[in-house]
DNA sequence: AATGGTTCCTGGACGC
DNA sequence: TGCGTCCAGGAACCAT
């Protein structure tokens, strides 16, 4: 389930193996992974055909790369996405991959870009402008002109964030997934975020003081910053950097995942509820109201 | 305008 | 063993 971290670890692999070659072809297996292209898979093949990429560029769990055409290729792993770099060991075996969606080949014949994707709720899009966010001044691609800077980013501001999730009547942990208030936080770092901060997801974001919702945006933003430094969670085979490898982070976690195990806090048992159609985990006695 | 619910998808886990 | 059912979740989209 890739999240920021998840995300920022496939972004400098992609930076690492991909910035700056020339792609000669791309091949798209699945319509649905380009499905947010109007023009149709044909279109999206070619006119990513010959162009030079950039940098590789992240905002929350989105990631983009500027091309020399002035168009941008924006990914988004969804689910289960996987950005994976081949050459020709590995490439055979990637090719058997049932879930491969899309490969980009690259003039100089070396390493294959291939985007796997077991859920498809991941997907490449073209953009063919980049624009100012309503609180960045960094361009983006115009698709994403509604996400929110993530903590990462020079644009970010923790007061304006604050104020915003202030204004909010819904439960705190819907605002933590808003990704037009902060981006980069899905229901892992949410929850973790929450039992670092000591706060219960149902709890109506109004009605928390900005001392406690200033807390809680800086605890999801430690905790995000730990999880990018051993790579990010894993549960399982869903989730791997472009080399194929797992995060660690999975051994950190102190809520997520744990129902009926004791809190690392407390003791008392680590309870699940169901909230907005999946699941969150929360200490019964040190996140009460 | 803001908020909550529905939908897309696949395969592993589970119950009978 | 095999079949049916549930579950995981990001975010676009729709309903209220």
């Amino acid at each position: 389930m890739p999240e920021l971290p998840e995300v920022e670890s496939v972004r400098i692999g992609s930076q690492d193996w991909f910035s700056g070659r020339r792609i000669r072809t791309v091949r798209v297996f699945n319509s649905r992974s380009v499905r947010h292209h109007e023009q149709g898979v044909g279109d999206f093949e070619d006119r990513l055909a010959g162009v030079r990429l950039g940098d590789f560029v992240r905002r929350g769990k989105f990631m983009w790369v500027p091309l020399d055409s002035g168009d941008l290729l924006t990914f988004h792993l969804g689910m289960s996405g996987q950005i994976r770099a081949s050459g020709s060991g590995g490439r055979a075996e990637l090719e058997k991959n049932p879930h491969l969606r899309v490969t980009i080949e690259f003039d100089d014949q070396r390493e294959v870009l291939h985007f796997v994707d077991q859920r498809t709720f991941g997907y490449l899009r073209i953009d063919t402008a980049a624009v100012l966010s309503e609180t960045g001044e960094l361009p983006i691609p115009e698709s994403l002109a509604h996400i929110a800077p993530d903590p990462f980013d020079p644009d970010f501001d923790l007061d304006m964030v604050v104020a915003k999730a202030k204004s909010k009547r819904s439960p705190i942990k819907s605002v933590l997934l808003d990704q037009s208030v902060v981006s980069g936080i899905g229901n892992i770092y949410a929850d973790e975020a929450l039992w670092r901060a000591q706060i219960r997801w149902s709890t109506e974001a109004s009605r928390l003081s900005v001392g406690r919702i200033r807390a809680l945006y800086q605890a999801a933003t430690e905790v995000m910053t730990e999880a990018i430094a051993v790579g990010g969670t894993s549960f399982d085979a869903l989730y791997v950097n472009v080399n194929g490898e797992s995060g660690y982070f999975e051994r950190s976690l102190h809520s997520y995942g744990r129902e009926g195990e004791p809190c690392d806090r407390c003791g008392s048992l680590i309870i699940r509820e169901r909230f907005a159609n999946r699941s969150s985990f929360r200490c019964p006695d040190c996140q009460r109201r």
